[in-house]
DNA sequence: TAAAATAACTTGCAAAATGCAAGTAATATT
DNA sequence: AATATTACTTGCATTTTGCAAGTTATTTTA
């Protein structure tokens, strides 16, 4: 019998670091995933369906599938619930952190004219001159929370 | 007369400037566009399509337009050819080159074991040390190219 | 402890994005 | 004048995404 998955396998299109990543990260939705969990403490199926981005139940549960056979999230389950499940992301996910971080520099500094309801993001500056320091915080952070479970 | 657009009208799903940076640049081909013109000298319609990635003809041509109509991308016709265009990244789409170098990074450390045809680059470790300089050099050599034409 | 609520899915179908092959139109070159 | 080149467009198949409505297995509440 035949299993027919609901993610695709990755098919990376040439030997180029930049394309392979986009070969995996390349679409709407699996920097917003990572975002969710870095920033918004998004763990569990429920948090991402609830955040404002409005994910829907089918291509939420396949990336979180895509991104777990990949080594970027790792799915568990909730202690002492077996009907909860905690996603979070492993080393190879928090690493993207700086991906993440300088989307969102380059977003405020280049995509408030286009989309106006970004907000003005006072401690963006001091991220700014310290991008490698903040970063490092802001992934010791998420390490730590994770560890605390 | 009702002028069909063969590019999509960028859609914020959020106030997020994460999400917007995705809502533009979330798909296969943005970033890799981007990525040819910083990285690897393309310019002209035809440097894109022959590229390692072989992007098809329609969709490079979108892609243009839609970068071009944000004001990534800037379209001119090359100097005493009325057939060839230039297409040349504008300062907002010069600032995505810390975004680029960030994947690359990720993806050497975190995609060889998925994709081993992305190959060893010994220059990496030194660009890991200072980023930021890596980056502003990258972008002050595209700069100075684009200007002396 | 039966009924209701919740979490994490799956399925079906419509819409949009992408991929491929084959055009076309306007230059440039021979 | 004939051929080649560049920058496209068009049509159609495939894949991905989006939305609404299930389904199943656990909790929680009455």
């Amino acid at each position: 019998m035949q299993v027919k998955k609901s993610y695709r396998e990755p098919t990376f299109r040439c030997s180029c670091a930049i394309t392979s990543a986009l070969d995996i990260l390349g679409d709407k939705w699996a920097l917003v995933i990572v975002k969710q969990m870095l920033f918004e403490g998004a763990e569990t199926f429920k948090d991402f369906t609830e955040s404002k981005e409005r994910i829907a139940t089918n291509i939420l549960s396949s990336k979180l599938k895509f991104l777990e056979g990949l080594g970027i999230v790792l799915k568990s389950q909730k202690p002492g619930n077996k009907k909860t499940n905690y996603y979070h992301l492993t080393p190879k996910g928090i690493a993207l952190t700086p991906v993440v971080v300088e989307l969102a520099l380059w977003s405020h500094e280049n995509l408030r004219t286009l989309n106006p309801t970004i907000g003005d993001y006072e401690e963006l500056e001091n991220i700014k001159v310290n991008k490698e320091d903040y970063c490092k915080k802001l992934m010791e952070a998420y390490r730590k929370k994770r560890a605390s479970l």
